[in-house]
DNA sequence: CAATAACCTAGTATTTTAGTCAAGTATTAT
DNA sequence: ATAATACTTGACTAAAATACTAGGTTATTG
């Protein structure tokens, strides 16, 4: 299990599905203009997305994507793995430095933790994120908002 | 929290000090032997991981690096959090797309899923992963078992 | 002093990231 | 049917990160 930015594109792009599941599906230009990631971009993302069958298309006028199923059977874990596809070369698959017993050891060790991340994510969906998004809507700042947070949080935060 | 092999290398090697934290330090050399890792990358490695304060440093003949403190006060985050330095480039800090509210709602949402995975790796020390380690100790590859796998798997590996 | 090992700087090949561009194909409103 | 819309595919690319090399300097031990 990797996490880069990636990653983090493609559940931020599949957290905008969810949002925004009405009655038309949703454009990928759509999507774009929202979170403001490259049209191009998005679409070498949904690609994978699709062929993982985590999305459904709809092409022509008023066409676009949509959730394969329910968002709560949707998890972080397996967008992340579809837009990532790690070969996992894992160099101590038998070569050279497993001879001492060790390196194989800290081998197994690590992918024993990437595994837990792995599961860690498996067990959040997107229903999850939705739901969390109503109770932290309240955080995005707005103009009004700006002027009281220059004066408090934020000038103290970089002091520590 | 990025989640790379960079981390991944990090991690092994402060592992492999962990294991073999004795009467004398742990040179780089040795780790990089044991490893498999090159030299030089790993001193980029530790000069992180001496600025983060996870290590010591001795120099000199018999010289080399030792856990700073102990192994269950140093957590896995920290070790990630050393080498990797990302400057966060959260794209959604008050910039272009914060206007409609859902960017940085879904900015606020993957910075609260990565705070999540930080905790939970802030919650796994070497010292657990070194009590670990005894138990998955036997799937390791002793010198008595190398003939069987040269006649064995290795011969057939390369051939894909 | 000579060997050792940390420390530092700079460069570099490779891979990944994050796109662009172009030429398609499929669908549907009109 | 035809045009417009929207997804599909592939090739290509600039920029960054990764993993590593080379060549030194500095500190410490014997």
């Amino acid at each position: 299990m990797k996490l880069t930015t990636k990653g983090r594109y493609a559940v931020t792009a599949m957290l905008d599905l969810t949002l925004n599941d009405k009655a038309k599906p949703v454009s990928l230009a759509d999507i774009s203009a929202r979170q403001d990631i490259s049209l191009s971009y998005l679409e070498q993302l949904f690609s994978k997305l699709r062929k993982s069958n985590l999305v459904v298309s709809m092409r022509g006028p008023g066409g676009g994507y949509r959730l394969k199923g329910e968002a709560k059977d949707i998890v972080v874990a397996d967008i992340i793995a579809a837009v990532d596809e790690n070969i996992d070369v894992t160099r101590c698959a038998g070569r050279n430095a497993c001879n001492s017993g060790k390196p194989c050891l800290s081998h197994d060790l690590w992918m024993d933790l990437s595994e837990q991340i792995r599961v860690f994510l498996a067990d959040i969906s997107l229903e999850d994120m939705k739901e969390r998004a109503a109770s932290v809507k309240h955080k995005c700042i707005d103009s009004d908002q700006v002027g009281q947070l220059i004066d408090g949080n934020l000038l103290n935060r970089k002091e520590s």
